[in-house]
DNA sequence: TTCCCCAAAATTGTTGACAATATCGTTGAC
DNA sequence: GTCAACGATATTGTCAACAATTTTGGGGAA
């Protein structure tokens, strides 16, 4: 479940970046919130030291970003992120299936068969979160059967930036796509048809990055803002 | 000339980063090397702490190993690594040179012609050091002129690898391709020929690849077990 | 009222000392 | 003479207090 692990370090730490980056894939946390060093100590009752190493990878990974002597918040990706990340994922995606498509044993046929009846059966239940959840892990569960360790690496970074931009631009949190696709990409590998399966990868993700261009420009951009704009001008007090 | 620039954070730290990839590089630092951090404090003049962080970001990038509670060392990636680097430099750069093609402005041309002059006149001049530097900035300077601040930092982390790979496994200090590969390169983007510039660049990786395949198997991993090897298996005492 | 300046509070950044752990050399028993 | 356990040393990991910076709030003058 937490697929954002790094290497068998300080376990803490993997634990302040795992629950922060399921936060936002839940949407519990927004792009541009803040995160205060001293508020996770307490949430997380560790120290200061900690929480800073946790925000200096998640600032690598580029979940957060870090302002000098102004502290942390959720990256806010623009939209030349997005189309970045969005190329970059169909790169190393075609290149993981095809990879996919010559070593894939029985076991991992069956293991993304797997996963694909979890999504939909999170799909049936309507449970938003795990759908989306879901529905990353499913390419992260690719490279990893590829065994490319560097290549997972890499697809990591690229899919918390798509899902940063899927929080900020998407307009209803249901995806629009079931598990349709991953389950054609499935169908592709096991007939070891590379061409088809790089297609409906390529299928795939222009279809979940179109989802989201409908509302490019003006859209949520910080929580803050957000509450501004719904806001009388005036105050209380 | 420092092209390993995360942000404008620390300076510092910045500074050790460079220092180190730089001595990897021209070979001062080999992979496996031991990094101390005392060591580093007083080299660079400045706290345990500053290369404390120093060493976690390298850690990201790949450039080194930690091994907890027992210190840093250059890391040593191994073939598998180096063919997963190569693929999604295939595919990273195959993308990055597509967009230049259709967004190339003159001064990009020139800039990336001057860079080649630059390349031809250390390959004149013997200076093996600053072939190897030049060589590598080429396609972090096609990044940058494509814009895309992503896919820049992918193919740093990239690069970082097939380096570490170079260093390790290459026989001769020498490249055995000189400038004229990205020449080729430049020509076919001015030309706004997309697949040949992809062809080009799949050419031109293609041969960095196999100029290492050579020697795969037995060479050097360590400084330790490379010396171990060329000694007696008694020591005197 | 509106703007600017200054002090107080809150937050981040840094430092140095201390604790935990691994490595190395030595001693002692077999 | 060899091996194992032990203590000394060196190195890394952690923490809590201190310093620097930014933000916030209030008072005074135009």
């Amino acid at each position: 479940m937490p697929w954002l692990t790094h290497s068998t370090k300080n376990e803490l730490i993997n634990l302040i970046c795992d629950r922060i980056w399921l936060a936002v894939v839940q949407r519990t946390l927004r792009p541009g919130a803040r995160l205060k060093e001293e508020e996770l100590t307490e949430i997380f009752g560790t120290t200061r030291a900690r929480v800073r190493q946790a925000l200096a990878i998640l600032e690598q990974d580029g979940l957060v970003t870090i302002y000098p002597n102004r502290g942390a918040c959720i990256a806010e990706p623009g939209v030349e992120d997005a189309q970045d990340a969005f190329s970059a994922r169909l790169a190393i995606e075609q290149r993981l299936v095809t990879r996919l498509c010559r070593s894939a044993s029985p076991e991992d046929i069956a293991t993304l068969r797997d996963h694909i009846a979890q999504e939909r059966a999170a799909h049936a239940r309507g449970d938003s979160e795990a759908v989306i959840r879901l529905s990353g892990e499913f390419h992260m569960l690719i490279a990893k059967l590829s065994g490319a360790e560097l290549l997972l690496k890499i697809l990591r970074m690229l899919t918390i930036r798509t899902s940063l931009i899927t929080a900020m631009y998407q307009t209803q949190a249901t995806q629009t796509c079931g598990p349709d696709e991953h389950d054609r990409i499935v169908v592709a590998i096991e007939a070891r048809d590379e061409s088809q399966a790089c297609h409906e990868m390529a299928h795939h993700l222009e279809h979940l990055e179109s989802a989201l261009r409908l509302s490019e420009a003006p859209m949520p951009v910080s929580a803050l803002r957000e509450a501004l704009h719904s806001m009388a001008p005036k105050g209380e007090t």
